[in-house]
DNA sequence: CCAAAAGTGTTAAAACTACACCCATGA
DNA sequence: TCATGGGTGTAGTTTTAACACTTTTGG
């Protein structure tokens, strides 16, 4: 037991909410929980905070034992630091929303864990202890975000059609929006750009594919300029 | 040295960035930091965690430390877990960011630290590390949120004047606001009400005191009304 | 030739912007 | 009576919302 220190500390844990987009639906990622506890239930992936790692380096580190997955958008969420019921030990946990292009990728379990699976946002399993209350925050603010900065971009693989991300924002803001006014709207944006290539093997007319230009956005961006949709 | 842990744990502190209105600009309040480092400069008021308390807790106990002002808006900022230059410990801070109504009420400067300033937001003083990082990144939550979560109030009296108002958002957005338009927007917002009260002693006609109904907001809220200005 | 999704404009309603004068009050 | 801010309405412009048909492709 190499480390003391003066005063108690509680430990420091990072929880991610690792969302997707799969069968007309949100998915978020679990893992099954290996305690011993009640009905093993499912929770966020997470862990321990390594002394020698950032907090967002350790997102990455447990997002990616997971998934398998690297490169995916990660953003701080909110640090729960409720008092645990007594007899636990005190647990600090920093949590992180992740927003992952699951098309055409094969999703990693994690072996050394047991099990690894993706819920519909809307009728996720049992979970421990406060990992219901972390998954609705996150949430929350992905559909709040998701109005006002290009983060829907994030669930779509680099190509796509508009009609995947007007489903996108369908989905995550579950209602229909009118096809028109969406692309009229996306079409006036011009760091969404239209690429030489469309659909393909489609047994309807092809779509045109189109790219998130995330330089020319932040021009804009700094210019001023304010997403939305 | 009683607490002893089997890895290394950082520490864990609250750092507060109280906002408040006065001499028509946006305030913060530092603290002089103590420590002997160089020149003692200004530093967002903060401290350790206690185990038996949660991170909210610790935050609205630090803030009180400052100001002597309880009742305040306190809202999680982010969590800073960067790593420390070598040799220092490693510390993790949860920040959070407070809106002030300083209107009548006396500052408390707080005996044990020596000094307690209220700074306008555009010319802080040097502060150290990493706080200053700290405040802009309050400052831009501040700006984004003000202009679509009721927040703005917080920074006035509970009775205030539509003028009052207006020259929050003016002072927060840092632009000229249109009289009527602004009046007519808020006038629309049904849980912004008339008192029978007017101002008293001004030099002019005497304006109409308004208060903010945090119920009848609440209730629009969750049918779906979303607050913007 | 059928099913399925792509792509395309117009119009009415609503929201936003700009703008100027008279009123009430205390000094 | 003057200085100061309180309070009020309208018209032009822009933005949003609603809505239906033709085209392309593979099966």
């Amino acid at each position: 037991m190499p480390y003391t220190y003066e005063f108690p500390r509680p430990a420091l844990t990072v929880d991610i909410v690792a969302f997707a987009l799969a069968r007309e639906q949100i998915q978020v990622m679990l893992v099954r929980h290996d305690s011993e506890s009640l009905g093993n239930p499912w929770a966020l992936p997470g862990g321990w905070v390594r002394v020698d790692e950032t907090l967002g380096e350790a997102a990455r580190r447990e997002l990616r034992a997971g998934t398998g997955l690297t490169d995916v958008f990660l953003e701080q969420l909110y640090t729960f630091g409720g008092l645990e019921p007594d007899g636990c030990e005190r647990v600090v946990s920093v949590a992180y929303y992740a927003l992952v292009n699951l098309a055409g990728r094969i999703v990693q379990t994690r072996p050394e864990t047991g099990d690894t699976a993706w819920f519909p946002i809307q009728e996720p399993p049992e979970m421990v202890l406060y990992h219901d209350s972390i998954l609705s925050m996150a949430y929350e603010r992905l559909r709040g975000k998701v109005r006002y900065q290009p983060i829907g971009f994030e669930l779509l693989p680099d190509k796509f059609s508009l009609r995947q991300l007007q489903h996108v924002y369908e989905v995550i803001l579950d209602r229909k929006l009118d096809k028109r006014n969406f692309r009229k709207k996306v079409l006036s944006m011009e760091f969404v750009v239209a690429l030489n290539e469309i659909e393909k093997d489609v047994a309807h007319r092809a779509a045109q594919f189109y790219r998130f230009d995330r330089r020319k956005y932040e021009r804009l961006a700094k210019k001023g300029f304010q997403f939305e949709i």
